[in-house]
DNA sequence: TGAAAACCCTGAAGTCGGTGTAGAGTCAAG
DNA sequence: CTTGACTCTACACCGACTTCAGGGTTTTCA
């Protein structure tokens, strides 16, 4: 199996694939005479427990701790399920900020129904007066945004 | 009124300032005979619509276009209503997502009530077999996620 | 008065999770 | 024998900052 053809089998960018070898989450392939990458049905289901894992929004970090945790025999799982936890209290806190960002907008754009000059636009002049209060969430984030 | 001044009263970091000068969203300051840039009130305003604005969730890019918006005048206000009606729609789209993925999360969560080992996981169990599906959403995101 | 702390400057690199490029080698089909 | 598809490495780029290195200036306090 060839690069392409783990690329296409997991729906991965070969660029992707290679960045995840440099990053340590793949191990290092082994290389024909050609020095093309050489993969197996075991490198396949690691990349597709990789990219499932991306689905569900997680880091680079967080999977290579699962990937070390899932390696390693006759352990307990309980750091599975507190990495969980957190990832879940991580996304349900993003869902909270949005939501109020979402009324914050809504009620902003309610301020200018039709087109007027640019000086009577009330959207302007709300973000223009509004900008000293500051109601919204500020800064270290943990989940991806808006774009 | 000296950069540190600045930020203090807007909640910004003196770099994040710096980096606004660069990126050309405030005007380059004035300085002083030792080369300390020197800021007015009319600085503070600006600076403080672009912090509201990113709380707002927007880019650099669309507050770039409403502070364009606003230094132009006798012009109507529709571009801004509609800058605005496509950033609501990239939270709402957002917020979509989260919640998806939410529910996957707590749906993985709920497989591994007590610590067993890892074999018997099913958390990483679900991991690896649902790989192969992936019912979640991939690519190119307008808001940002959950780090 | 003098030293230390706190501020300011520039320019460059690092963050995250990739994407895209340039320039070159390899391989199968027509 | 050439064309096109694939592969390789090494590097730059995206956004919105943050951090660092290596200096200069100002303020404070003993």
């Amino acid at each position: 199996m060839r690069i392409g053809d783990l690329a296409e089998s997991t729906g991965t960018a070969v660029e992707t694939i290679r960045f995840y070898e440099r990053e340590g989450l793949i191990p290092a392939a082994q290389r024909a005479d050609n020095n093309y990458r050489v993969y197996t049905a075991a490198h396949a289901e690691r990349l597709a427990f990789i990219r499932h894992c991306r689905n569900l929004d997680m880091t680079l970090d967080e999977i290579r701790t699962l990937l070390r945790l899932r390696d390693a025999p006759l352990q307990d799982c309980s750091e599975v399920n507190a990495l969980l936890d957190e990832h879940i209290g991580h996304v349900t806190h993003r869902i909270r900020e949005l939501r109020t960002l979402q009324k914050d907008l809504k009620a902003l754009r309610a301020r200018c129904g039709t087109p007027h000059a640019i000086e009577q636009c009330g959207i302007l002049n709300q973000l223009d007066t509004a900008a000293a209060q500051s109601t919204s969430a500020p800064p270290h984030r943990h989940i991806r945004g808006t774009h």
